[in-house]
DNA sequence: ATTACCTAGATTTTCGAAAACTTACACTCT
DNA sequence: AGAGTGTAAGTTTTCGAAAATCTAGGTAAT
């Protein structure tokens, strides 16, 4: 038996979290993305063990675990930190999601499938409605930045490699953190950009299997949000 | 004070191991790559708390990491086992490995300094010797890897980003894995191959600042690699 | 014969305390 | 004053045992 090669490879979220070592990873990897613990603040295993009402095992695995995805540091016997911004730090991963990002795409949209099209067609649906939403009343931000980044998973979800994946998935998480960030600080998206209509001539280059072009809007959309977040990032470095 | 660009990051290696979390780390990561463990062998806590003479805690730390590597699978409540092998993961690995491999090269090119270029000649040298020594004796194999290993760090070590480095050793580590296999069973390098030249000139044109040159040269290097080991591959998935 | 259920043994996961290490502060000596 | 030293408190790391979960084998019911 042969596994279909266009189909989109299992998005590695929404598994039941069967250990403390797994909910707890989660957690604090949430915490972290929200900024609920600032660039650089100390992290001390009794402060989190409290919060999170585990003992030590499974918090130093998740701790671990999250060291390798780059978003805190451990230095032996000394204690783990928040992983540091900066404005260097910033753009060499924009360039870097820029190269990956654009790698999985192309490759996706190789061998993408009818399943891949509709998936696809399936997150824009939920980002559409987000969008909307968000346009009227102004709640429901964390939703918003669910379904993006559901879309852009899904959009190279067909890429074929694990690896590659996972990868992407690492890098888009750091960036998250920087997107929280210049946010909070700028109190608000910039107006003036359709994100949406980006999105939607992404996801129909990508269907029309336009290689270069769906790739040059990808790196387009990278560009401009590393840009609107820039001046905040520059800001938050001082 | 600025930080130097052009300058190679340091090579996350020799640093030394404070903790039994980081020692069982290595030895076990050295087992795996060496194969001592073959793939998809089961790795049980009790056999290498054992083999280590180590508590679970550590033990445990250091697999959580070397899954996250890629090099080993844990399943909640069900036990570890050492990643398995396939032509089509193998041929995944090769094709990615250009990518990324590639795209640290030309920065590299771009960026790197006279430290830069010096280490490089150094890690040639290196290797240069323990060529020569193959060609007498047959020992020292390990050494040889070793060096191997050590010049190509070297090469994109300049490339400016860390992210990139880690995620690069990552994928050496999981191919070293099949070479290792395949060497094995081939019993010994195909001799046609004058591995060395091909570094040689590999270096060449990048302290040449030949970016397209180097990167081309480098992608025929790994491809060679890559059809000189799956036939191996091939017979070693059944 | 097959399925369902139960139990004992094997294995993994988690906890809490002990050990190892770092940091901060007071003290002495030059 | 400043450098060095020792000690106590704070923090991280590790161990060993207890708890939770999985697996295999046997028994009973259909």
């Amino acid at each position: 038996m042969t596994k279909a090669v266009g189909q989109p490879l299992a998005l590695d979220d929404e598994s039941p979290s069967r250990t403390i070592n797994e909910t707890t990873y989660r957690h604090l990897r949430s915490d972290l993305l929200r900024c609920h613990f600032a660039p650089n603040a100390r992290l001390r295993f009794d402060e989190l063990r409290l919060r999170y009402g585990v003992g030590v095992s499974p918090l130093r695995e998740a701790m671990s675990r999250l060291q390798s995805e780059g978003l805190i540091e451990i230095e032996s016997h000394k204690g783990a930190r928040v992983t540091g911004i900066s404005v260097t730090d910033f753009l060499d991963l924009a360039e870097l999601r820029i190269t990956i990002e654009g790698a999985a795409l192309a490759k996706a949209i190789e061998r993408g499938d009818d399943r891949w099209e509709a998936e696809l067609a399936g997150a824009f649906q939920y980002l559409l409605r987000v969008e909307e939403r968000m346009s009227e009343d102004l709640a429901g931000n964390d939703e918003r930045e669910l379904r993006h980044g559901r879309f852009h998973t899904v959009l190279v979800s067909a890429c074929g490699s694990r690896r590659l994946l996972d990868f992407r998935a690492v890098l888009y998480a750091q960036a998250e953190r920087y997107r929280h960030l210049a946010l909070a600080y700028t109190k608000g998206t910039h107006p003036k950009r359709d994100s949406l209509e980006e999105h939607r001539r992404l996801m129909a280059a990508a269907v029309a299997r336009k290689s270069k072009e769906a790739c040059a809007l990808l790196r387009d959309h990278l560009q401009l949000t590393t840009e609107l977040a820039l001046s905040a990032v520059r800001e938050l470095e001082g």
